[in-house]
DNA sequence: TAATTATATAGGTCAGTCCAACATACCATC
DNA sequence: GATGGTATGTTGGACTGACCTATATAATTA
């Protein structure tokens, strides 16, 4: 028995061929971010197409992340630089349609913010380490300044997070624990003030820890640390 | 000083104020996944719009996963299942246009189904554990066909991969790693034949500490049987 | 010189028209 | 009765040409 003799033959669309042939373009750096492409009713006449059909294939580019569009003179159709949006609004629209619970996406960002943790014992330059106790001492000031800049500090604790995680410079694990930000803010800011001082003595602990290049630690530390706000969160809602 | 008083007036474009409506009544699960919506020419009517703008919002839909579309008699705009695809599709563009190196690729993909394999030995059924035995012995056989078949293999072997990451029950990371699959295709396809049979004996031990429930095991052995795969690839590039 | 006002460019939208795909029902042939 | 053709209505796909809106740049004016 042989095993799908034939393909499906599609019938594909105009603007699909379009959205093709620029998005090879693209990639293949035909055109660098910040380039313009030529105009709509340019375009249409070189792909010998309607200027109806162009648009769906620019609206499409727009929406994958490759193409912003400005209108105005010297407006038009420009490259866009890449950026970790995409992934993270499929991911959201994802957990949103209940393909994924929450705790599904918790461990998912436990399993990687604290792998990258451990990976930057290993690769953090001691630059990037005296930088990251620059950006802690800063939280700390925050942090004394009280309580009317709680919701100030948070956002810069989740900010201070993905400081960490960078030192494992991996722009894959990177992406993907950022492409996870906007779920992270709606939770931390129902964090109450009078954790303060755990939060930041956690922190003291896992800089320590990568200082002393001793990685298991440091993935140990974080992972108390964001289990316990996590089940502080899930007992606050 | 008072921080962002006002947020930006967008002039939004018709199609994005639809879109975000649809958006919405999806969502809010005003309609399940197999409904259709009504025609362009009715909901044109509806949102009193020209076709045209609609037909942006439709694509913008269709893009984001949200929406399919029919042609034909009985065609129309249907909702979509909720789906792994745009993730994928977004990070394999990210990845594509240079934010990462084929090292961050591998050392992310290690960590993440090597976790899922540890998490597997938890979690996962007997009845999925025999499932997967299945899975496996019909690689055994298809090994045994001999070289004409080897391609074959490897993309087998290749899902018996998700098969066994899907064990550990966590629809986030199943989907980024299936995001990676394009990948490990390209790579895969160089291994010699010769180690068929070290590639079954890995996963027969692997199989082994699943049903011991010895996570740290299967994830230590996994880790090993990518790991040695993965240097393969590199030395015969 | 600085503010204002044209103007050209380019995207946004619409209406109407026609084409292509498909489901369905009906009909003819064997 | 089963198969294959044919007609038809619905629905998406595409084109055209016109007009509106936004904006950078140049020309104009106070």
């Amino acid at each position: 028995m042989m095993e799908q003799p034939f393909q499906r033959v599609s019938t594909s669309r105009v603007s699909e061929a379009i959205v093709e042939q620029i998005r090879q373009a693209i990639l293949d750096g035909q055109f660098q971010p910040g380039d313009r492409l030529p105009s709509q009713r340019e375009l249409a006449k070189m792909f010998g197409v309607g200027r109806s059909a162009l648009l769906e294939a620019i609206r499409i580019l727009e929406q994958s992340g490759l193409l912003t569009i400005r209108t105005g003179g010297n407006g038009g159709a420009f490259v866009t630089a890449p950026s970790i949006r995409q992934v993270s609004d499929s991911l959201d629209l994802l957990v949103r349609r209940e393909g994924a619970t929450r705790e599904e996406l918790a461990e998912f960002r436990i399993v990687l913010e604290c792998y990258c943790c451990k990976m930057a014992a290993e690769k953090a330059s001691e630059e990037e380490l005296n930088q990251v106790e620059l950006e802690f001492n800063e939280l700390k000031e925050l942090a004394e300044k009280g309580s009317a800049y709680w919701q100030t500090f948070l956002t810069r604790e989740i900010e201070f997070h993905f400081s960490i995680a960078s030192l494992a410079h991996n722009r894959v694990s990177l992406a993907v624990l950022h492409s996870l930000a906007t779920w992270l803010h709606s939770f931390s800011s129902q964090i109450p003030e009078f954790y303060e001082g755990r939060m930041l003595n956690n922190w003291q602990a896992i800089i320590a820890a990568l200082r002393n290049r001793d990685g298991e630690q440091a993935q140990r530390l974080l992972n108390e640390h964001i289990y316990f706000f996590n089940l502080m969160r899930s007992s606050t809602e």
